[in-house]
DNA sequence: CTGAAAGCGCTTACAG
DNA sequence: CTGAAAGCGCTTACAG
């Protein structure tokens, strides 16, 4: 089925079909009912290759991890933001690409496998790492929109939590229970998120005037479980424990979590405990988990609605930060 | 640039620039030589739309979850399949595309969303539910490949995992360990997997010669942990315990180990516990959670080949089932 | 208000 | 081995 046989089946050309399929209103109301008509009982639906070409918009918004491969959809922060974004970009009326072609001439391309499927936009989420490939499709014409990544580029604006806020949060509660000697555990030490959250950590543990000790401040290899329990492990071995630890995700924390109780040590008795990220094993650990939780539905909402600003011009890029919360559970104790 | 510009820049005709695009042997390699090399250094990517529309053939594949819409991201049974299905599906030359605008004509039409994208096939992963809109596209010309999910139509295929298996291994765990009375925590009355699962419990319990007792088969409203709980509590209120329990998700299992600890019982010393599915959260709970494994990425990978073959016409449709796999941990005690 | 025609960027018989 | 031309299914000035 395709607008020819419609327009023959309703006796008027091509051109009227695709201006009543567009809302234009030079159309007698009459011949627009019957064509409706026509196109409800055939079911058509108007070839998007055809009319990407014709038009060259196509609808479709290009969705890139900024990370290694394959592991996006595993990513949590990830997946939570993406539903939110992919639900907002419906109601705007458009659909989600996922780049996964491995035959595509440079396999990180992206920019080449945006223009080959002429998207209006991207959504770039960030992952664990930076590449090349992201920065030129940045800098390009394409409309980018990064979450948790700085995008500079005149057609992208980029989304933020605001990691300074998160470390002021985990140290004022830290503070307020009357922990003074503050440790951190990061991700790899080329970790862009780890590595903001910790300067946060520190500067807000200057500003309440405490002591930063730098034998308290390790990262590991990566974000993952085994990551914190080693880190935590050297510091037992050593017999210098810090009183109250941050660890840059929650399961860095959980790791360490392990290493305290293999030691016979009581959480929060003996080291309290916040992690980040709120995964959803923070509420069935023992103890529960004090986190920080990124609010991804609104990360997610607002990259739809700035993606498509940008898209129809009506934003010159910038970026928005969103607010962190803190979500108190059992690992660090609590007031009153 | 196009592919028009090529041609120009080479000094040959478009028919020859794409004839070399798409590998055709009868082109003299020193013109071949040529016309690559502008390609490489342009960067030149051949439209997707005119492709697509010259050739009926997009390269895509569609992605749908049967199940309540907007919540698939989170659902990580769906996620660690997709994962496995998009890295394979790339390998074999292909992307992916989500259906979500809403704009569409009918939203949850996927027949005529396949149409407009001319998808070259689909997936379809099983939520919690079967829609009417996937048995149209089902029953349809386009290829689908069902995960966890019945399809019969003529161009389609399905996976699923041995859910009687499944029950089975359960059930002799749960035997060899000295347990007789055995219960049963399952989702909403309608949900097919969880139905599958309680139904191949049953016929494994009386397969060991052991009883079933109705008063410890109950359904919760949903998948979640709440549900699971509430169940748990029903059990405890009445005074009638199953001694070992088998949920049918982790989730319903995790809510289950809540009510037991609130009333002072110990998991495995008053009642056991087997939960399904493998979440994250399993190992860090107290106690850790035995549980029942799906190869999600053993899944995902032979939804692509099958896909991939359907697509081709080397497969006549049919199934496959894949084995799942008991994951030991501390919830139900362990022999020896 | 309606329609004929050119054009979007490819592919594919077909002729040479 | 190479190229001219029709066709894929739309949209969009433009003429009437």
């Amino acid at each position: 089925m395709n607008i020819k046989r419609i327009a023959e089946m309703a006796g008027v050309s091509v051109s009227t079909v695709s201006k009543i399929m567009n809302n234009y209103s030079d159309v007698s109301d009459k011949t627009k009912q019957r064509v409706l008509q026509i196109i409800e009982q055939t079911g058509y639906s108007p070839s998007n290759s055809a009319k990407t070409l014709a038009t060259r918009k196509s609808n479709l918004i290009g969705v890139i991890f900024a990370g290694e491969l394959n592991v996006e959809f595993t990513h949590p922060f990830f997946v939570e933001v993406l539903n939110a974004f992919k639900k907002q970009m419906g109601v705007l009326g458009y659909d989600l690409i996922f780049f996964s072609n491995e035959k595509f001439i440079h396999s990180g391309d992206y920019f080449a496998r945006c223009q080959h499927f002429q998207v209006d936009g991207c959504v770039i989420i960030s992952g664990q790492k930076m590449e090349p490939a992201i920065r030129e499709l940045d800098q390009s014409s394409i409309p980018c929109i990064g979450v948790d990544l700085e995008l500079t580029g005149s057609k992208s604006a980029y989304l933020m939590s605001d990691n300074f806020q998160i470390a002021s949060k985990v140290v004022e509660h830290f503070y307020l229970l009357g922990y003074r000697e503050l440790g951190f555990i990061g991700s790899s030490a080329d970790s862009d998120i780890s590595n903001r959250r910790e300067a946060g950590y520190i500067k807000a543990i200057e500003s309440f005037g405490m002591t930063v000790n730098r034998d308290w401040f390790v990262h590991g290899e990566d974000f993952f479980e085994p990551s914190g329990y080693a880190v935590m492990k050297q510091w037992l071995l050593s017999g210098n424990l810090p009183r109250a630890v941050f660890a840059a995700s929650d399961l860095l924390a959980l790791g360490a979590v392990r290493a305290l109780k293999e030691h016979g040590l009581q959480i929060p008795g003996d080291v309290a405990i916040i992690g980040c990220d709120d995964i959803e094993a923070c509420k069935y650990t023992s103890p529960t988990l004090t986190t920080i939780r990124q609010n991804k539905e609104r990360l997610g909402v607002l990259a739809a609605h700035m993606l498509f600003d940008l898209i129809n011009g009506q934003s010159a890029g910038g970026s928005f930060t969103v607010e962190p919360a803190l979500i108190v559970r059992e690992s660090c104790g609590s007031r009153g």
